[in-house]
DNA sequence: GTCTATACACAGATAGAC
DNA sequence: GTCTATCTGTGTATAGAC
């Protein structure tokens, strides 16, 4: 009962962090959601921050999942399984489902940077993902020239991208083509697809 | 002298958003900064919000300058120029001279989207760039797959990659070199820039 | 147009009864 | 553990004298 009930908080929390961001997300909003009093939310977590980690836990939680999944097709091609994770990673920004924190506060940033379960699950997303970035550099499919932790963050960066917003915002395509889009350009870049499937057809030949 | 003042304050406020972003700002912070008292600060703008449309402004201008810079060059490469326009930003971000603002605080888009000052500057900036990202779409030197406002919000979206100041943190590269990763990142994707360099070579022989 | 002092609102956190 | 009621700090904005 008593996991259960977190659970809700959490969720309630993941749902208002993707919707308002954590500076706008407010305690009070998070218990009229869940349905309970303000004070009852801190007998369970001690603060704002405490449910911030929670919910980026939680989401973590979801990628090792996802990444599970994929790995257990053990012929895959690793930069395949990178292009769903950031697929997936995109999929649940449109959904409303990704939690965003700023860059920029301070106390946030101290209450993660000491929390050893958010660090352990960050710790094993970044492993299992750098596997992949490896295995790709080294086939060639992933530039090896970009070092492998800026693959890394500029995957985890499409999770907050400003971007994805802002086509969805302008409702000029569905969620699927901007989906598609920002693969485009995060994997084949702005010089264009066309480019790196030439290089594939002559590799081919 | 009026606008002396005035130039000081908006410098300043740039500064605090590029440190601490739009919600750690606070109008005390600015009005220490400046070193007058927070009530004069109120007699030149009326709310916490038209101060930071007054740094947008400014940021948009002197982006504005740089576009002429490059647009002097009559024979250059579109892509070229664009190339420069995000390096530009990123050298903006990396000298902490890069106002940064929440995408969700809905109190200050208001300001923004009411600002005709604002919505000016930001119009003449797109559509400069809009003409370079064409003919580069036209040249085939920019995958026409992408859609221009794409490309366009893709290095707007280079002015507040969380990316650059996670490298920045790390300490591992030099400016220059996090500065020319990303743009390889952002012009020729994950998967290389050899690919490109090999079309190029190739189209050329 | 600058200052000191203050009003006002809001949000994080807690007290204490049940 | 849940509630109501409250404390406390902080930040935007303003009043009013000079």
């Amino acid at each position: 009962m008593l996991l259960a009930r977190e659970e809700a908080i959490v969720a309630a929390v993941n749902r208002l962090l993707a919707e308002k961001g954590f500076d706008a997300m407010t305690v009070d909003a998070v218990a009229a959601e869940v349905g309970i009093a303000k004070a009852s939310l801190y007998k369970h977590f001690r603060s704002k921050e405490e449910l911030a980690a929670a919910a980026m836990i939680r989401v973590l939680d979801r990628a090792l999942a996802q990444i599970d999944l994929l790995g257990a097709d053990a012929g895959a091609d690793p930069v395949a399984q990178l292009r769903a994770m950031t697929r997936w990673t995109m999929q649940l920004q449109l959904a409303g489902e990704m939690p965003s924190l700023p860059a920029q506060n301070s106390a946030l940033r101290t209450a993660l940077t000491s929390n050893k379960v958010y660090l352990d699950r960050l710790m094993l997303v970044s492993e299992r993902l750098g596997e992949w970035i490896r295995a790709g550099q080294l086939s060639g499919r992933l530039d090896p020239g970009v070092p492998p932790e800026v693959v890394l963050y500029t995957m985890f960066a499409r999770a907050c991208d400003p971007v994805l917003n802002i086509l969805k915002a302008s409702a000029n395509f569905s969620d699927e083509q901007i989906v598609e889009i920002l693969l485009s350009t995060c994997f084949d870049g702005l010089h264009g697809r066309s480019q790196a499937n030439a290089v594939r057809a002559i590799r081919a030949s």
